[in-house]
DNA sequence: CCCCGCCTCACCATTTCTGATGAGGTGCAA
DNA sequence: TTGCACCTCATCAGAAATGGTGAGGCGGGG
């Protein structure tokens, strides 16, 4: 792995990434930095609220298509992990217990997924997720060696990558999330914290028909089926926080 | 402000923050940095759910508290425009058009606060939302160049306070999540989606029954009131994905 | 000034959820 | 082998949520 890197040219390559568009941008990014860093792979993935996923990287295709054929995402101990924590997490830090997680890991090694892997958790807004990973074959040392001395970096560059990435979504831009009224986010934090609508009604201090009116709106701001599905919406949109 | 400022002395400051105990860690290094870039002030602000907040930083006490008796979380510009942003962003270009607005930047701008202002929003797990925020009194150009200049530390520094912070709540650590069965989680994921449990039940090809046993046994595990709770419970603390 | 969004309340039949309990089969791990 | 956790199903009465609509008052922005 080059550890006498020169900065120039990382900065080179996040500068076009900044500059450049977002699909072409993020691939040929990634391709730059596998390069530079001289690591097996480095890839990008958004794991998106609606099980929808966006992935660019320099995983084989076979891999790719692998892992959503066979739903890893539900399994995946990497995805499982970083959706709990915030700073980066090298894989052996992990919990890779599980049967499954074991099979997922054989089967990973076996698609040329390398056996030491830094991941990053980025967060955006409505509860956007996304993973910044880098993975190698090698031993634990130089990993961890490796890994340490360009944490700063690869923060930067999955904030980078982030950025690009939402520029995607334009949906998910400040106009898209239809705001909810004061009263509608009191409603569905109540809600959220457990409490019955008598309940809710009666720490708002308003009638239980009232309340239901707030309900009904956010649900339909929210684009919700009921009222569970406008809690979780609101969850994961963030745009009330438990 | 000082553009030939020595990195040493801000990595100094980053490594004193990341081995320094949480609560002193965090307002010292404020205070550090605040000399090191020589502007007027620096805050980071952990925007929790329930109107709780945790801020650190270098406002002076009365403006502080003014802030919280005031509400001006609901209303401040900042809070409300990189609540919906991933990107750092200068104050002049949020929205400060609504009559609250401007009455709050008035009395911001009387307790001292800068007129020139840079957040960085940064959010975490289970919907943690924080702000890194330095300001200044100068002219549009002088600062335009300083953020310019400085944004990626700025943005490294407001990852490393957020990591700070974070130990404040060992109550959102991984360990406090318990596991789900599978099927439990197939129940909650539905739900979650906006399925009724004779939906659900219908999906999985099991009786109604059965699912509600699920439902049942999620609920007890996940400590939640109601089926809305354990849905909400069960997407904040990352066991569903949404 | 006027419009629009927000807050507040009411009605009622119908559907859906809840809580508690019992019970049989499977598979993994100590 | 003996648990233990998981998956599957059932029953029942009572409590709670839902859906759609109408309507009056208030305040801020164009």
């Amino acid at each position: 792995m080059g550890y006498a890197m020169t900065t120039s040219s990382l900065d080179g390559i996040m500068e076009q990434l900044e500059c450049a568009d977002a699909l072409d941008g993020l691939q040929t990014a990634s391709e730059a930095l596998r390069n530079h860093y001289q690591i097996d792979h480095l890839v990008y993935h958004w794991v998106s609220s609606s099980g929808q996923q966006y992935g660019c990287g320099t995983y084989c295709p076979d891999w790719v298509a692998r892992y959503l054929d066979a739903g890893y995402l539900r399994i995946d101990p990497v995805i499982v992990g970083c959706y709990q924590r915030f700073h980066p997490v090298d894989w052996k830090r992990l919990d890779w217990s599980s049967k499954a997680a074991r099979a997922f890991q054989k089967d990973a090694l076996e698609h040329g997924v390398g056996n030491q892997g830094y991941s990053i958790p980025i967060r955006g807004p409505n509860g956007q997720f996304a993973l910044f990973t880098i993975n190698h074959s090698c031993h634990d040392e130089a990993w961890a060696e490796f890994t340490e001395s360009n944490r700063r970096q690869l923060i930067l560059l999955a904030h980078a990558f982030n950025q690009k990435a939402l520029e995607l979504e334009p949906e998910r831009s400040p106009m898209a999330a239809q705001a909810l009224s004061p009263r509608e986010v009191d409603a569905m934090t109540l809600l959220a914290v457990g409490y019955s609508r008598a309940q809710v009604a009666d720490t708002l201090s308003i009638s239980e028909n009232t309340l239901r009116v707030y309900i009904e709106s956010a649900r339909h701001k929210l684009g919700a089926l009921n009222t569970t599905h406008a809690v979780a919406k609101a969850i994961s949109r963030g745009v009330i926080v438990v």
